[in-house]
DNA sequence: CTGACCCGAC
């Protein structure tokens, strides 16, 4: 009963799993039972060859391979190897991938996700004139920069400490109708909390929950992290047992600001406290991956 | 069956 589809699937249930090699090794069964790839399957090769870390052999086989095996890449593709070639700082390889598909005028052209990811490539190495360049680029060919350019570009400017910047381009969005989120808003209470800005942060705060807005896991812990840095773990503690008393489950990266919190103020009895309470209440992370692959492996099964 | 952004870390 195995279709080329069901294959797409566990591959790429492989891929989520951080078992890129044996979606691979799928792949080689398609090949050799004579099934014929479709442009999703094939993209999720290219998937799985970045996850390892295989991003050279994903550039050929979007280039080259494809077309061999009957498919044109889509936007999928092209984002999907883009986006590793960024993660291995390769950016300025990435912009230079996004030109040839621009010429070759194909039946996609880059969108939101492919400028998203080049310009967030650029911002992380460091290079802001060429991430702005590609801001201004994208609006000028019809793609209008959406809430995840504008907060990753604020985030740029936040961690810049260009806060009065970070202001302007917030303010911006809001008058182009592109409505921030709590990433949005996150970055730049992070911002201000780091500069030790509380007053500044309060306000972020207030006018996120006025646009209805919740504050999440990230918007505390990032806030607690600021705490700790300026010696307030006590603050932070307390701020974490109230969010615990309240039945929010706190996450791992939370557990851990806390703890180096501790370490750095050498409250080691605390800090074996937490840590016995970390073991007890557990996270789920691990467990809900392990689902995740179950239940596709029973799709493939019934299929 | 697929893609982008925020909190830690040594």
């Amino acid at each position: 009963p195995s279709t080329i589809f069901t294959y797409g699937i566990l591959m790429n249930c492989c891929c989520r799993t951080r078992r890129p090699e044996l979606g691979l090794a799928f792949f080689g069964r398609v090949l050799r039972m004579g099934l014929r790839t479709n442009v999703v399957v094939a993209t999720t090769v290219l998937q799985c060859l970045c996850g390892a870390k295989r991003t050279d052999e994903a550039v050929d086989i979007l280039l080259h391979r494809m077309s061999e095996l009957g498919c044109v890449p889509d936007d999928f593709s092209y984002n999907i190897v883009l986006k590793s070639l960024c993660d291995d700082s390769r950016s300025q390889r990435a912009l230079d991938l996004l030109r040839m598909w621009e010429n070759e005028r194909g039946v996609c052209s880059p969108n939101v996700y492919t400028y998203n990811t080049v310009i967030h490539g650029f911002f992380k190495e460091g290079e802001v004139s060429k991430a702005c360049n590609l801001f201004h680029e994208m609006a000028q060919k019809g793609v209008p920069p959406n809430v995840v350019t504008y907060s990753l570009t604020i985030d740029a400017l936040c961690k810049a400490r260009a806060m009065d910047k970070a202001q302007l381009f917030l303010r911006q969005m809001i008058h182009k109708g592109v409505r921030p989120n709590n990433v949005t808003y996150n970055v730049m209470i992070h911002g201000y909390c780091t500069l030790g800005q509380w007053k500044e942060a309060g306000k972020m705060f207030r006018e996120m929950t006025r646009q209805g807005l919740i504050p999440d896991i990230v918007t505390w812990t990032s806030f607690m992290a600021s705490l700790c840095k300026h010696g307030r773990t006590k603050e932070a503690a307390e701020f974490f047992d109230s969010m615990t008393a309240k039945g929010h489950k706190p996450d791992l990266v939370m557990y851990h600001v806390l703890l180096h919190g501790y370490a750095t103020e050498g409250c080691f009895a605390d800090m074996i406290n937490l840590f016995n309470s970390m073991a007890t209440k557990g996270t789920r992370s691990v467990s809900r991956c392990m689902d995740l692959f179950n239940s596709n492996i029973c799709t493939l099964q019934n299929g």
